[in-house]
DNA sequence: GGGAAATTAAAACACCTGTTTGAATCGGTC
DNA sequence: GACCGATTCAAACAGGTGTTTTAATTTCCC
């Protein structure tokens, strides 16, 4: 009614649903339109009526979970730095696992950074970026500017990985840790437990840079002769 | 010569580490056989013929894998449980990304636990599985069994979400940490940076846990208002 | 209600997929 | 050299893929 093609924005947005959902699921290349279509329950002509070919579709879809995944930015976080570093691993987490949002807004970005397509360097890393970049900086300021610029960036790798570890081998977790997955707030739990772990990590590595001389000498750069 | 089928032997060998590099860049469905017979320098009918079908190649791609993956295994690390568990973490991360090794040894299992097929069950969760056992055990030890079977898992998650990541989320590591990826002995400092990390999280942890009174109280419980 | 545009529907298209076929070639043995 | 099983090869197969086509239907405006 209120546009001149109201069908059009109904069926484009069960499509990019039910596209998403399938996406996340099986990739991009696993997917096929005959299975999206169904699960909308549309023609098999709709896609490429509505988009021009699959490819167009799987962009809208990734765009969709990056215009989703803008609330994550940590401007507005208060408190010091070590708070705001845990409300950005709270807001990421939820991001990933809250199944209160379509569930495929985490995932199908992860899956498409572990086996990407051409989309992502146009998508994926216009979000990604600015998260990094903004976190890297958090980080450091929780050391007090102590580490160098690659030690930031291993920082931030180690929180990245943590929380996206649940989404991308989410058949191991499920497997192997089971009592985890019936805790009533597994979410919660899981981010305060990132949140905790890192932190932790992080005034450790601050205590020490602060200190010259290492509590234990030749533990942190301890090589092992192994294989 | 020695054996009954000397080419047989030959033709298998070329077809299982063309299969792997294909299937750990494209994963399953993703890969065609003529894109891993063109590669292994074969006729398309080789696959068929030397293995029943594109699923039991896969099975036996995953089976080469998970047995290059057993020295791994942490019973012969010597020292203390410290020690033990950043061995396992310079051997895991070293199987995950040495480029001596065949490069889709650790990648095409990464692969198929973020985007299972039906091998997932049989051969994966048989090679995780005593690897995450005895690193839960070894970091039980490391803490001197201060923690719950749960928080036992989310520590081992941490551990093993920061392995993967490097190896799931290329893309993003490599475009993020751009420096780090020029740096000579990578895969050392990864290493390292791993076990130092997760170390210092887990003294922190147990240093916590012996004193009843935590330092700030408040602090470890502490849930954000966002969203 | 008539008519033009937008949308849906069914069918077909060309192409690629995994797999099979049957003949050609190779390897060693008598 | 002739034989025979094992292996390779080119060709073809049935089925599924993304996409296009063409007609039917709906929607909205006059």
């Amino acid at each position: 009614m209120q546009a001149p093609n109201p069908k059009r924005e109904e069926t484009s947005a069960r499509i990019i649903a039910a596209a998403g959902a399938v996406f996340a699921e099986r990739g991009f290349r696993g997917t096929t339109i005959r299975q999206i279509t169904t699960r909308a329950g549309v023609n098999l002509a709709a896609v490429n009526y509505h988009f021009r070919d699959k490819a167009e579709l799987y962009v809208r879809v990734l765009r969709e979970a990056k215009r989703c995944a803008t609330d994550i930015i940590i401007d507005d976080i208060p408190g010091d730095a070590e708070a705001r570093l845990r409300g950005f691993i709270d807001r990421f987490v939820r991001y990933l696992l809250d199944p209160e949002r379509p569930a495929w807004h985490g995932r199908v970005i992860a899956l498409e950074m572990s086996n990407p397509t051409p989309a992502l360097g146009v998508i994926i890393l216009e979000l990604t970026s600015p998260l990094y970049r903004d976190v890297r900086a958090l980080i450091g300021k929780v050391v007090e500017d102590s580490a160098s610029p690659r030690e930031l960036d291993l920082f931030a790798l180690s929180i990245f990985g943590q929380c996206v570890f649940y989404v991308n081998s989410r058949p191991l977790v499920e497997q192997m840790a089971t009592d985890l997955n019936k805790t009533p707030d597994r979410i919660g739990r899981i981010s305060t437990h990132i949140g905790d772990f890192s932190i932790a990590a992080l005034h450790d590595f601050r205590r020490q840079a602060n200190q010259p001389r290492p509590r234990a000498a030749g533990v942190r750069t301890k090589r092992l002769a192994l294989r």
